[in-house]
DNA sequence: GTCTATAGTCCGATAGAC
DNA sequence: GTCTATCGGACTATAGAC
């Protein structure tokens, strides 16, 4: 992260990065796969903490609620990391091919969490779907987060995005009594 | 998309897929940056074709289903393409370097639609939302087209993808009489 | 079209940890 | 005595500069 600030990501060799951490290119790339890889080494920890949010949540709870729910409990992660997930989030939107890796490390928790809610009983297209809704809730919700001046925490933009996401998304009629999932968790927990 | 077929992505070089066509190498970085956007210049159709459509859309549409029926439309372009969009589909699941490419083209593609439908008058974050899930929607209908024995139109895999999600995200009650908008586009168009 | 950097792979050597 | 980590050299192809 220092080298790629500072020297911006293609101006900084693997040979740089190995030399400032006293090692070889070649052990470098024995611990990741290529360049880019390097920013993204805590995406498995991610994943995995998910995982077993999805895997522990009550079974009576809908899918999507399940995912965004487990969302917004990755605050605990993220939230003492803001400046250090604001800049690597800054990093990454500058570069195109940081833009890959990151989505598809998404498109991996994607399928993931998608397995996870098949595993507690649900549908496979509704299990792929509710996931992939995830992703959507959680990208809109971390660039909200990342820019909040007043900087309330993750697990808020999470159901903001959920509710925004169920308002554009949802078939149902419009206006009148709003009981959507969202708001249901925005009264239910915390 | 022959030559990546016949002998592998990474089996095959730039050198050879210029020579099959030619050229030289280095006037064919000269078209693509590099090897695997050569898979990838459909793109740039579809993206304009996509804007055209939900600018042109009525008004008075949800921009969910904007979205949606703009996708739909698609289907004119990819119908008679089907043996070689499944064909490049399945090259692409097999190379993570390809999704990734793939993941960011959509990215772009959602973008572009929220940019097109903020010009209608939606406001920001909804437009960014509504064109989300629309990728949500594409990337599901179009992987069951893709494997569909039955041959059924995009189109069709798009609104029921379209119906799916709404239920899946839909926060309003559950039951009773169904009147998503998917459902609502399904009785008004075609 | 030429020239070059460097990302990323393959094979093998060596040394320390358990 | 096996397992695992670092290191080294040689090599190819991608991609950028000019």
């Amino acid at each position: 992260m220092q080298l790629y600030r500072e020297r911006g990501f293609d101006r900084t060799t693997v040979a740089d990065i190995a030399a400032h951490a006293g090692l070889t290119e070649r052990t470098f790339f024995r611990y990741f796969a290529d360049k880019r890889e390097v920013l993204f080494s805590g995406s498995g920890m991610l994943q995995d903490f998910l995982v077993a949010q999805v895997a522990s949540a009550p079974t009576s709870t809908p899918p999507i609620d399940v995912v965004a729910n487990a969302l917004a409990e990755t605050g605990a992660f993220f939230e003492p990391r803001r400046d250090f997930a604001r800049q690597r989030h800054a990093l990454i939107l500058a570069h195109a091919e940081l833009q890959e890796r990151e989505l598809i490390k998404l498109a991996s928790l994607a399928s993931a969490i998608g397995q996870a809610l098949r595993r507690r009983g649900v549908a496979a297209s509704a299990a792929s779907l509710a996931a992939e809704a995830g992703m959507t809730i959680f990208k809109r919700a971390f660039e909200a987060w990342v820019g909040d001046g007043k900087k309330r925490n993750l697990g808020h933009h999470v159901r903001a995005a959920h509710a925004e996401l169920e308002r554009v998304v949802g078939g149902a009629r419009r206006g009148g009594a709003t009981t959507g999932r969202a708001e249901r968790a925005r009264r239910g927990s915390r």
